[in-house]
DNA sequence: TCCTGAAATCTTAGTACTTGAATACTTAGT
DNA sequence: ACTAAGTATTCAAGTACTAAGATTTCAGGA
């Protein structure tokens, strides 16, 4: 093994290059994964009428119970106005139904209705089924260690992105 | 402590329950974790006027070389459609050229004009840097760990996903 | 009480694509 | 030569949002 000779700059350089090398490498198989996943799931969802964010509204509704607005969007990653679209959209197809908020009668909840607690319900399990079997290509352990550091470098992630506040 | 009895079916579905449990939590954090750095990569690309997509196909050429359309496409997972708009875009921003291919007339290279070189090499570096920084929440073990399982991961939902050919 | 700033939602206009189908041309197999 | 399949393009229509701003309501202080 021959390594070149290196200048004091050079040095400092590829030790750089390698930091953002591995984290470059991370963010690439961090983006496919999720990419493979999110591809299942789109389709799946959509067996039922549904895209992946009108999904996670029922779901978040179904397993934390009504909820206003504003708490799904922060929940979900939308703008206001988009979950309003949102909403709105779920109203059309009769599986949300909005309600007056008694304290506060700027905020509206979103509720789920017989039929879109029917839907989820029904739904929810298969999803479920289906990303256990995504996942299935780590096993056990793997998967607990997985779910540590990527909560964690989410967690970093969202508070280097979103400066603190003044 | 106290335990409830089980039935063995129940027992049953309390391991399948964790199991599930287990996948959803991964769905999650990978989830939020991808969103919250392409979020910060969104904001960044979009400062020098790119979407990520057309970021993404720069960044290719520049560490490819000319590509035919189809291969890009593969590459960043847009439709065929979407890869010619995609391609009209940079070129009209004088950022790509298009080649004839001398082994198959049917085929065209895009290629990096000098501007668009010039550009991706300007915004290249602060991207690996802010990836860097947005990644940094894990030391270099952990990201050596997590490149490995995501990488896994990915490959086999893909595989999952994409039932083998007949 | 009245004002002011901020919060919650809604509205409007626009963007970045996708979908799906049709077209033109080229290559490869028989 | 004929056929089937691959590569890129075009185009119309649609989707799932975002961005920016308007509206209503609230909370707290002068």
């Amino acid at each position: 093994m021959i390594t070149e000779p290196k200048t004091l700059t050079s040095v400092e350089s590829a030790s750089s290059n390698d930091k953002t090398a591995k984290a470059l490498k991370l963010w690439v198989v961090l983006t496919r994964a999720y990419q493979s996943i999110g591809a299942m799931v789109d389709e799946q969802v959509s067996e039922h009428g549904l895209t992946t964010t009108e999904f996670g509204i029922l779901e978040v509704l179904l397993h934390k119970g009504p909820l206003l607005l504003g708490d799904i969007q922060r929940k979900i990653l939308v703008t206001s106005g988009g979950i309003t679209y949102l909403v709105d959209r779920l109203v059309q197809k009769g599986l949300v139904k909005r309600e007056e908020c008694p304290s506060d009668r700027r905020a509206r909840y979103a509720v789920l209705t017989p039929a879109g607690d029917a839907l989820i319900r029904s739904i929810f399990p298969g999803h479920a089924a289906m990303l256990a079997s995504a996942v299935g290509g780590l096993n056990a352990d793997e998967q607990v260690v997985a779910t540590r550091l990527l909560r964690k470098l989410g967690l970093a992630a969202a508070e280097t992105g979103e400066p603190t506040h003044p």
